[in-house]
DNA sequence: TGGCGCGTTGCTCACATGAGCAACGGTCGC
DNA sequence: GCGACCGTTGCTCATGTGAGCAACGCGCCA
């Protein structure tokens, strides 16, 4: 039992019940507890410092604003949203589609032509969106999306929807994700139509993107693209994900030029260019692409859980959410 | 989704992040989300009725001031003292007993003579106490503590060392807690030391006590005045536990008039007569014992903890804890 | 179309609170 | 024993905040 703590703190903790458990002014604790306002006012500010007092704010929109300031400071991105990891991962996949969603419909200036990815991620940030998020805000697919087995149209579906909920038009690339024959690619990107839709998703205001992870799980497995075997010569090479069907390094480079050649769609350094470039990625298999991505560049908005978030900053799991210098150094623009 | 209840709920998420987590001013806050300060102060208000912020006090010594006023209004007693029910049961009886110590030390006006009851807990209160805890206090036992086995002098270790932690003399009961034939025992009675020390109790200006379960694990099968059997025998007498070492049923009556008339020390009646009479109990083993005595008046003050608080409350594990009335129509003595 | 009632909004004002500052008291080295 | 120093205390004052109130908009029904 820490003796010399104990005065002060003791009655730091009573002043704390009285405060915030029974409502009670500084004044009327000060006249309970035979001490001044002042002092009263102390032990609170001590009690709050020490983490004697924890304010949480239970709700699954909540965000972690210190994470998100600390994310955008550390990669500089423009900006940064963190949600509060749920203990379910499923759940943890749409907080942060809803986080993307919210991101959307807030965003400022509207993006008049948005440029979209798809995948399981933005299929449920398609979902999330409101009929109405906007007025007039077109989409344009950025990389092919066919499925060659299960679950066909979802890339289709997906851009449709966030079209339509904001009275657009949604441009398709209907298209193969990635070819078998670098010829085959060739001509296709030639077409008139396929070209043109690529070179107006060069034109859009924003990407709204997400990334895959280099394992069976990733959705070109399921979709016939790759094969088990093909990722695992992927991970050897170093990939760790992949971005717009593109599968990179940690260094942030493509893993394998070959197989990139013969991927349809928007190149990564486009993507790099691009002004505004949102990211939404969460869980813990994602990890290592979502590192990849934010350290070279590849994204300038970020929407992620917490988890991956500290993963980021490289203070894992552990690190205590009080402890967030609220230091005003590092203002940031205002995502209301 | 609740669609009608986002558009402020989300608001007020936004609004509570960045006051609680950013330490931004509701001016501040309003300038941020576009809406005047006095609508933040109401999302916030809002948010925290709605229970979406949480605050809480985590600390070893913390209390639940809520608890402690609807158990002092529900059974009518002087004071009550809720401590924070930790997962350990072992850690739980010990915060108690420092709840209890704590209780003891501000307490006003000072006992000049404190009677003493003994057991694990109030072992640990004596334990709990710092030296020096008051000035020229005098301790008297109020029932027969000889252990018969395991831990002899414990009763007597736990008065003394009370009263010489305040500078004051211990007056011991050195007798059996229970005999076997009630002619001893009114032998021992009719002896002038041990009448005396009894008459002593009497006079006492509080009562520190605690209570047992009616089970095997009870302090008196482990001293070995009463076998599993008796403690069966009790039970089915409907006996829930006993108080200063006399058996008691949900009723707050003698379970057994025989082995009460064998039992050493003061009387239930005196103790329901004192004016203060202070309760030391926690655990769940002791919920049943601890309802008999508070709905009987055996105590005027009781330190215990939260699980039994609620137990006692009718309201059981769960309850939300933010859902405290903060009603102050009922206003109680302070208790620094 | 015009009252009526209800919830919401922006305001005034009084009170609660935190920052900053001077005075105090205890401790240490000389 | 004396003065410098550091942490603590009680204060002033500017700012932050909540209660209470009038005005407003809105839906409802006559």
């Amino acid at each position: 039992m820490p003796l010399d703590t104990s005065d002060s703190e003791l009655l730091a903790v009573r002043a704390a019940e009285l405060y915030y458990e029974e409502n009670k002014t500084q004044d009327e604790i000060g006249a309970i507890l035979r001490i001044t306002r002042w002092k009263v006012g102390r032990l609170l500010a001590q009690a709050r410092e020490r983490g004697i007092i924890r304010i949480e704010i239970v709700h699954p929109r909540a965000r972690r604003l210190g994470l998100e300031r600390d994310l955008a400071a550390r990669f500089g991105l423009t900006d940064a949203v963190v949600v509060p990891a749920p203990l379910d991962d499923v759940e943890l996949q749409s907080r942060v589609a809803e986080a993307a969603a919210d991101y959307l419909v807030s965003m400022r200036p509207v993006p008049r032509l948005l440029g979209l990815s798809w995948g399981r991620t933005l299929h449920q940030v398609a979902e999330s969106l409101p009929v109405g998020w906007s007025t007039g805000v077109n989409v344009v697919q950025l990389n092919g999306g066919v499925s060659l087995s299960k679950r066909p149209g979802t890339a289709a579906a997906t851009a449709t929807m966030i079209a339509q909920k904001a009275g657009g038009e949604a441009t398709l690339l209907p298209t193969p994700a990635i070819l078998e024959r670098l010829e085959t690619k060739r001509a296709i990107e030639g077409d008139r139509t396929v070209g043109g839709v690529i070179q107006l998703a060069r034109t859009a205001h924003a990407y709204l993107f997400s990334a895959g992870p280099a394992d069976t799980s990733s959705v070109h497995v399921d979709s016939g693209y790759l094969t088990a075997d093909d990722i695992a010569r992927l991970v050897e090479r170093g990939a760790v994900g992949d971005v717009l069907g593109r599968y990179i390094t940690a260094d942030g480079e493509i893993a394998d030029p070959e197989l990139d050649a013969r991927t349809l769609g928007l190149g990564l350094d486009e993507l790099r260019a691009a002004k505004r470039s949102i990211l939404a990625v969460g869980g813990e298999s994602k990890h290592a692409v979502a590192r990849a991505i934010v350290t070279h560049g590849l994204c300038s908005v970020l929407v992620t859980d917490e988890h991956t978030a500290r993963f980021l900053l490289g203070r894992d799991i552990d690190a205590d959410p009080l402890t967030d210098d609220t230091d005003p150094t590092a203002p940031r623009e205002d995502t209301p």
